[in-house]
DNA sequence: ATTAGGG
DNA sequence: CCCTAAT
């Protein structure tokens, strides 16, 4: 019945001046399902966002006794090069943020090429929450691979290195990312608590529907190896290193990690018409 | 289903 | 932030 009131962070309110510079004004939904800001924004609504916005403007513009002059206020739609005309060039990264490939370090397309004023500290959140969603590495990534992968993206300065480790150690220590060993991952966030359960989308290609059959079955028995995979790899890494906490919420994201791969795995041997036993 | 505006 | 009207 409260009203807790969420306060917005400085990372929200960058990640939608960022969106609303890259997709335009309006465009809310395409803001916050965006994937490079879908994590700072997946707790807020495309109406929130408006509401933001429209704060944020009337704040920044009359009286902005300490807020930064920055006026994106002009309703921004002379250069942006997605509000133009009537087409919307939407991009790259797909829709659904699916890539269930193995090798899925190749470059996408990125037909807008991104600038980087060289300038922007905040920014480099975005890029890293960009680089492990495209990553999508079950058991994390690690610093060479994520720099690796904004360098492809991005232009970076020389110590951008440094500048990640940094980064990084920061969302770590904000429960935005998880470190395991040295690889790191995307953590959810308050998902849990009231509301919003556990947006659990198994997103499966529909390659060749045809084998909705054994689906079902399938996926019991993918649930069970998954189950044990985690379980050893689990073991495996705490031994190595006697870790510190949030282990529970680790052991949770590599589950279902695990599983989905498992599932999609199986479904194409099944398709494919081979016979597959689950030990 | 999304967006814009008023409360 | 919530609610409501208009695309």
């Amino acid at each position: 019945m409260g009203n807790p009131k969420q306060k917005w962070t400085s990372e929200e309110e960058e990640a939608l001046r960022a969106g609303v510079l890259k997709h335009g004004t309006g465009k809310w939904k395409n803001i916050q399902k965006d994937p490079e800001f879908n994590h700072f924004l997946f707790t807020r609504s495309n109406i929130d966002l408006k509401d933001k916005w429209r704060n944020m403007s009337v704040s920044a513009s009359g009286q902005g006794p300490r807020e930064k002059s920055r006026t994106p206020k002009t309703k921004a739609n002379t250069d942006a090069p997605s509000a133009g005309t009537v087409s919307n060039p939407q991009n790259s990264s797909s829709a659904a943020p699916v890539t269930v490939d193995a090798s899925a370090d190749a470059i996408m397309d990125d037909a807008s090429k991104n600038i980087l004023d060289g300038k922007s500290a905040p920014r480099y959140n975005a890029m890293i929450f960009e680089a492990l969603s495209s990553l999508k590495e079950p058991n994390g990534s690690d610093t060479s691979t994520i720099v690796n992968f904004i360098e492809q993206r991005y232009e970076v300065p020389q110590n951008f290195r440094r500048l990640l480790s940094s980064r990084l150690r920061r969302l770590v220590a904000q429960d935005k990312l998880e470190k395991v060993q040295n690889c790191y991952k995307i953590k959810r966030d308050p998902s849990f608590g009231t509301k919003t359960p556990t947006p659990k989308q198994k997103d499966i290609r529909p390659r060749q529907s045809q084998s909705t059959d054994y689906v079902a079955s399938i996926e019991e028995a993918a649930v069970a190896a998954a189950y044990k995979v985690a379980e050893a790899e689990n073991k495996s890494f705490v031994a190595a290193e006697a870790v510190k906490e949030a282990e529970r919420v680790a052991k949770m994201a590599e589950e279902s990690e695990a599983m989905l791969q498992f599932t999609l795995e199986i479904l194409e041997k099944c398709s494919r018409g081979e016979v597959v036993y689950i030990a």
